[in-house]
DNA sequence: AACTATTTATAAGA
DNA sequence: TTCTTATAAATAGTT
């Protein structure tokens, strides 16, 4: 869309290219802009010149979220290990790790078959499964210890309030510290 | 450059945003492979359309190595890449569940391309992700509340305990009705 | 940085 | 979806 038809090939003449690579930089960016508003996305352009230099937009959406997105997606292409370490020292099911372990141990090994694969999956589902289980499990533990305690504190707290109805004779006191307004304990209707 | 001219805004019509997100996403992407090598440069797309779906291209470079150069320079703004939490943020949960029961339904018709499987497979594990993050969410949410509640309840404590004392005549009482045997405030070292 | 002749992208229609 | 085509938009070469 010029003068002339180009073909898509590096452009020799240096300053051409530079103005070329100014004005296309800015062009991709536009459309990005565009299909980003256009349809509801959300587009990232990242442009790196030859000698180095960076130009980036972000359209829909900031450009680390996006990139994120990208990292979710290709997840274990990088930092896979990070995720196994957290996993480890979560979990005490030492037994299942030192098993999922050992065959990660063995996979490094070069002829890998796809059984194989088939197999350690299995178990990183099995071990996976496990640990949200767990965690699931102890949560639950949590909330309920809190529970109780919300509930004797609240005993408590009726007791003493009693007491100081007696020393102040009968007289009726509208519960005078209850600057907390709190009321009916929590249900917790988040979880199941 | 169309039959018409059409305004940068969002496409109501719904097939028609689609068929313009598809055109256009092609597009850029040629774009940005022309200007790669139109000037010797490196370009990346990453283009996520409104149901969470991502489209990406690279080209003059890996994916990989442009985004770490991206990353290179924008070190310290990258925050702990919660993946969980991020995937969160990308779907809605009303979209993600529209676009993981359509692709359901698409999937009981007979000829099931291992290809639509996988991507299938892909949905799954985000809306997967994106349930369990929220559960947690809500979960860490509900806790919060409860300890909160404990403060309030043990402060309001306190405060009658002492009104005990006064009424006592400045006899030390030592924790009248502390039936319950609570004290430090819990802490939660199973959750992060 | 502007200007246009052209090419290219694409909106609507089939 | 894919192709066609009229038209809008991008841009190559020029000023």
């Amino acid at each position: 869309m010029g003068r002339r038809k180009v073909e898509i090939k590096l452009i020799e003449n240096k300053s051409s290219r530079q103005v070329t690579f100014s004005k296309r930089r800015n062009g991709l960016i536009e459309k990005a802009r565009q299909l980003s508003v256009l349809c509801e996305s959300s587009v990232a352009v990242l442009v790196v010149s030859a000698s180095g230099k960076l130009y980036n937009s972000s359209s829909g959406n900031n450009m680390t979220n996006i990139v994120d997105r990208y990292e979710i997606q290709h997840a274990g292409e990088r930092r896979s290990l990070d995720l196994a370490e957290k996993t480890r020292s979560y979990l005490p099911h030492n037994e299942l790790l030192e098993s999922v372990k050992s065959n990660l141990e063995e996979s490094n090994v070069d002829n890998v078959s796809v059984d194989s694969l088939i197999s350690l999956e299995d178990q990183l589902e099995i071990a996976l499964s496990a640990t949200r289980a767990r965690k699931t499990e102890l949560t639950m533990e949590f909330v309920k210890k809190l529970q109780e305690k919300e509930e004797l504190l609240r005993e408590e707290n009726l007791v003493l309030t009693s007491q100081i109805g007696k020393t102040n004779g009968g007289r009726e006191n509208s519960s005078p510290t209850n600057s907390s307004g709190i009321n009916p304990p929590a249900t917790l209707p988040l979880l199941k």
